[in-house]
DNA sequence: TGTACATCAGTGAACGCGCGTTCACTGATGTAC
DNA sequence: TGTACATCAGTGAACGCGCGTTCACTGATGTAC
């Protein structure tokens, strides 16, 4: 049946995700799927095919968690679904993350119709967080939302990186913290004083 | 001699960040530095070793150019040095760049070494901006350019990765002046009239 | 100064291995009658 | 309802290739005398 195509794009964009793309053969990604690798070839062309799909998934699957969990349109969404983005569960677990950060630099080099995929999915994050910043006109929220979600990428990506825990964990709470304060000023969000105080001891 | 062991770093340290490092090979680095592929083992005892020596250097490179810049001591040399970080140059010359950005995902993967190395020469980095941040006390410094740099990776990262190019530069635009604005405040500088005027237009 | 020798950076062929891709085959499923 | 056949998703062996690594060899350099 054609549901087997999707389950091998969904073990694709985890593997993909949690050892990198050169990294992860065909046979490997295949049997993360329950199959031999033989079968490939009945359902894509080519490895870059189903890297470019896979990507596709993992940032569509993204934009969607982000969309439901701003879908509340509590005016607080958006914090609550940039600490779940900076969280250590987030940087912890690549594999079902941000696939920006998990292929960054993969992508970077890839061929054009990977960061053509790449490309959409990343506007949609953008849209979804745009579309939260309600006291400026849209022009200038997706302005915002871009420099965002650079700091969000960034964050996690040197989390990933460095070795020492403490820093790690520095990093993402003041990237939270910054996101937090800006979110504030432009969704005219007003910060809870348990939120405010627990993120002012670090 | 020896110092065909540092052109080999050189010659490594462009090719990893131009191509990744698993996609070079060792005869491709070699031949880079105008060897053969087997003399490698004269000189390292892996290619873990290379890369992790490579990614090293490619660091203190950025951080040593980042701390000339700043040696000015201008109030506007931290803006001038961000600016360059988040040019159009800097996008479109990944082999001379900022070995994050380059290669953030693949030292995500990478070894324990591989992410020492990575993380010491992260922080010098963050020590760097931190003290041009004068009106706040060091430690506050500090945090901030954890923010700061995470924004400048995501954002150089992003800008690569996507493929429309007014999407890449406005990506890059709207981080500089968001890391000004923040600059302004927190080294007590003034903005430029011109520059101000500059940044508005977008 | 000139000759004999040791050293060792650099060469290039060879190795085993895992990769992406191909292909002859299997065997379950669905249709024809 | 039962039988014959076509289809085609999935199997597993095989392919050529480039990888990291090894190794016997070369030939320039430096020292001993």
């Amino acid at each position: 049946v054609a549901q087997t195509r999707r389950r091998i794009i969904e073990a694709a964009a985890s593997e993909f995700r949690g050892k990198g793309i050169d990294a992860t053969g065909l046979a490997e990604l295949m049997s993360a799927a329950g199959l031999t690798h033989g079968g490939f070839y009945k359902h894509f062309d080519s490895k870059d095919q189903v890297v470019e799909e896979s990507v596709a998934h993992a940032a569509h699957s993204l934009a969607n968690s982000l969309q439901s969990k701003l879908s509340s349109s509590s005016a607080r969404a958006l914090q609550a679904a940039i600490d779940d983005y900076l969280s250590a569960e987030h940087r912890d677990n690549a594999r079902d993350g941000c696939p920006f950060v998990a292929l960054g630099s993969e992508i970077t080099r890839g061929n054009k119709p990977l960061r053509e995929a790449a490309t959409v999915g990343f506007l949609r994050l953008v849209d979804a967080i745009a579309a939260q910043l309600k006291n400026m006109p849209p022009a200038a929220a997706r302005k915002k939302a871009l420099v965002m979600l650079s700091t969000m990428i960034g964050a996690l990506t040197m989390a990933r990186v460095v070795t020492d825990p403490d820093l790690s964990d520095s990093i993402l709470r003041q990237a939270r913290k910054d996101l937090s304060r800006r979110g504030a000023r432009l969704t005219g969000a007003t910060r809870s004083g348990q939120s405010a105080r627990r993120e002012s001891r670090t």
